[in-house]
DNA sequence: AATTACAAACAGAACACTCGGTATGTTTAT
DNA sequence: ATAAACATACCGAGTGTTCTGTTTGTAATT
């Protein structure tokens, strides 16, 4: 593994540990075992680190959990149910990130919630990146019913534009509940949010 | 209005600028028109009062919504969305903190959400506040779905705590939605899940 | 010889916080 | 009535630390 890519994922862990801001580029240096120039041989400053670890590690992945999803099979409710639980439940690239050999605490979304709002205040491009993937998302939940509609599973009466708002935000509201309230664990959420909708929806 | 409350006021307008962290002490002093020895004498810490100024502008009026709407009349729906629309979509004590005369822009919910999560990442004892006050809202809602039912508005044979649990995150998703694409209104949001909801509700 | 990939010391600003002092009341004792 | 004793509210220079970023140096590779 290069030495970039070392310190993205180590900065990624930090991240995960203790929020953006309370990682300096100290902590960064030690963690990596780099230099202070070995660290600005690669990147440009700290910022750019930042964006750049949130982006590969957060919303590249993301997005390439929508586009696999897309281009899966199975019911729109279970191609859905399960872009939303790769995302948001398993955290692949976290887990690898975080669990490689040394480290075997759980990295969940919770926390991925945390550092994204702490960079969409910070940052305007990880403001744009979350508003693209949130249209990504949308746009993926959207076409999903209308194929569903196509197909004869879901009731054709249905404005697809306006469910799918409704359940997109009410997946992203079960992440934030599972945030305040972790006890009732996110899975039972999005299951029994969908539920709901599929009673309302399906034919 | 004494020191301390303008030390306080003034720290929540710097917070709804530039976020917690990006707040230093000395923001504060200048803002506030205080001195380091002034500000020492009236708290401990710096951190003594990001939580104190939390609590007060959006824990405590968060929670006092709540009571309010407990206590009004109308029907479950009407009572739900208009705490709802109360808590994020005026932000009374936002707007006196903001447009006492001198500054006219619009503060809304947007902020303090970003505002929240940093506290909760930083504080501890911030999300033993978000936890409580989802647990009040929580509870607010599925006590209105209750006497709903015994009123006869409600269909008798919906599992109220479930129900409330799926109106409660759809509803906090609408939220986090409006951050992440504010096109759509916020009120537009929560009319359209409601309207979804009360379809299938209603008797 | 030149470039790559780092090492190490350092600069300069910003940070939260301390501390000795001052000015202005407010009791209490004579 | 007056002075002593104390309390409250505030001042602002100064401390030590930490921060990001710069500069210069060096070993290995091409």
């Amino acid at each position: 593994m290069s030495t970039k890519d070392r310190i993205m994922k180590t900065t990624f862990k930090l991240f995960l540990k203790k929020g953006i801001v309370d990682v300096s580029l100290s902590d960064i240096i030690k963690a990596a075992d780099i230099t202070t120039g070995g660290f600005y041989y690669h990147f440009d400053s700290k910022d750019t680190l930042l964006v750049a670890v949130l982006k590969k590690y957060v919303f590249d992945y993301f997005n390439s959990t929508i586009e696999y999803a897309r281009n899966s099979e199975g019911t729109p409710r279970e191609k859905i149910e399960s872009a939303m639980l790769t995302m948001w439940g398993e955290c692949v690239p976290i887990a690898e990130a975080t669990t490689s050999g040394e480290s075997s605490e759980k990295a969940d979304y919770r926390k991925i919630h945390l550092l994204l709002m702490e960079g969409i205040q910070k940052y305007d491009v990880i403001m744009e990146y979350y508003t693209k993937y949130h249209h990504n998302l949308l746009n993926f939940i959207k076409e999903t019913i209308d194929e569903g509609v196509a197909r004869g599973i879901i009731r054709s009466d249905i404005d697809s534009a306006e469910l799918a708002a409704i359940i997109h935000s009410s997946m992203v509201g079960s992440v934030i509940m599972w945030v305040a309230m972790p006890e009732i664990p996110l899975e039972k959420r999005i299951i029994s949010n969908m539920d709901y909708y599929w009673e309302c929806t399906a034919k």
